[in-house]
DNA sequence: GTAAACATGTAACAGGTTACATGATTGT
DNA sequence: ACAATCATGTAACCTGTTACATGTTTAC
């Protein structure tokens, strides 16, 4: 249930509509928790059923300015603080390295290479979701740079394996 | 749709029952593609309905021996070779360094000392896996050993970009 | 005899994806 | 006037989780 928690934490920086979140989702969210535009509307309608957010201003288009509620602040806190983090990680990208046995040594290296290539684009992307950011000195900004850093590591070191492992085959 | 597939790779490997392929998702595909028992069974009965596996044998306690057709060796390298991994993944453990701007500096310290510990203790874990399985020469022990090597390196760079994380925060 | 391990199956529910459906406002 | 953008909502479907439900064989 990290999606309700996502928004909470949007909204906890500034008010928004469902389509302002649907925005942010794609620019700053988008490789951490993916969410559809569908998703985010039915969430909304239920954390503002349950009082956790509130509809504070209306606007042209049947928009509606969400805010967060103490209430959904308090939640939040328990999350950040209360819960572990789910360490379930599924991996379809991992999952196919088991079973390169069954493909040529070629095709494998191929497969390998390919995540070579994935990971640098990766990192493209990221460096280039870098620049066209202007970076605040609001909290969004401050820990959004020490994700993406998380994510150039990240990059770095599936290059790396993944260039060592395309060595190892045959 | 990878859980198919994920059967189909050890079925590619040697036959097996459904509670033995419970038993390898277990040990080797823990840490990449967690399935449970239910999931397992259903999806063996839907697999073997559409021919791409079947039953070899029948044992004891109605236990069914599971092997792999042409048509699933065919499936499984199509899937490999044709088809592109899915790169969403969610980071439930990323997302919450989004929003640790909520909590006060220690404890967002807090949090991303906890990542660091858990990164120390997923390498540990890897390491015993490491010991405790006999790696033979068959393919998925040497893919195997590649997957955990990734895992290694992962650990590795989580923890020390925890560590970096924690220094930035005020 | 009895506990542990072997072995399978199903039902209810939660979360996520794709597609459909509709309409208002703004900029050129 | 027209296209792009803004703006929301719902239904069908798929995947995965938790819980329930049942029965057999082996080892001590």
């Amino acid at each position: 249930m990290s999606l309700r928690h996502a928004l909470l934490g949007l909204l906890s920086e500034r008010t928004a509509s469902g389509y302002d979140l649907l925005k942010l989702f794609d620019t700053s969210l988008a490789n951490v928790w993916p969410a559809t535009q569908s998703q985010i509307y039915t969430e909304l309608t239920k954390l503002a059923g349950s009082g956790l957010i509130t509809v504070a201003a209306e606007g042209p288009r049947g928009r509606k300015e969400y805010a967060i509620t103490d209430e959904g602040m308090a939640e939040l806190r328990h999350w950040l603080t209360e819960t572990k983090p789910q360490r379930t990680i599924r991996s379809d990208i991992l999952l196919r390295v088991f079973f390169l046995g069954v493909l040529t040594p070629e095709q494998a290296r191929d497969y390998l290479n390919e995540l070579t290539r994935i990971s640098e684009e990766g990192a493209e992307n990221l460096r280039q979701l870098s620049e066209s950011v202007d970076w605040g000195d609001d909290n969004l900004s401050v820990h959004g740079r020490i994700a993406l850093e998380y994510g150039l590591r990240f990059n770095t070191m599936r290059r790396e394996w993944a260039e060592w492992a395309a060595a190892q085959i045959k």
